[in-house]
DNA sequence: AAATTTGGTTTATAAAATAAACTACTTTAC
DNA sequence: GTAAAGTAGTTTATTTTATAAACCAAATTT
């Protein structure tokens, strides 16, 4: 059977900015916005969508006298991105059932 | 960079579907509907936008006197799937950019 | 001091997923 | 033979999303 897929992760913004905190652990906002070539708001949509499952972790602050908000990726985020991939595998494996 | 993901494939239900006829290649409304746990209406709309957008070929016909609606994948369908899977690629692997 | 840039957030709109209701026909039970 | 239940779906309505557009606040540049 097809495992059931996390609908947070599919989402090609959301699956692209937590495929590269897999990688970085943390980034601002803006160097996740030009890795994943999103426009600001949505990037901060789907950025609160994430803090609110509790797959990243957001902290404001400054920098440089312009605000700074940086991401990290939390244990749940790591699990859940990693469940995702496995999940994925059912459904490019060849053979059904 | 990470790949477009083609939006008619990220949806599970759609992905499903079109991951068992890969393998498969041709089902019948029914048993695309079990393999995939999914709704009568559910599956409904996404054969049809799987159809539209030319993924796959469907043939409406009868067996034992009830009406039968047989789906099979096109080769622009097994293109797109794997398309979708070589794009996928970008997301898991290691090592940002 | 007006215009522009930075770093975002909020609101509005369009598209999608899903559930619920419905259609059409067939079979079974009375 | 007709009422009830089952098969095989489709259509419509509702909720949720994704995205774009508009906006805000402060800093910088001209």
């Amino acid at each position: 059977m097809y495992e059931e897929l996390d609908s947070l992760l599919l989402s090609q913004l959301r699956l692209a900015a937590m495929s590269y905190l897999m990688v970085v652990k943390e980034a601002d906002f803006n160097t996740i916005k030009d890795q994943t070539g999103a426009s600001s708001g949505n990037l901060s949509v789907q950025i609160n969508k994430l803090q609110e499952a509790g797959y990243i972790e957001v902290e404001k602050t400054y920098r440089n006298n312009y605000p700074l908000t940086i991401c990290k990726i939390t244990p749940a985020g790591i699990q859940a991105f990693e469940g995702f991939y496995r999940h994925l595998q059912t459904y490019f494996k060849e053979k059904p059932e």
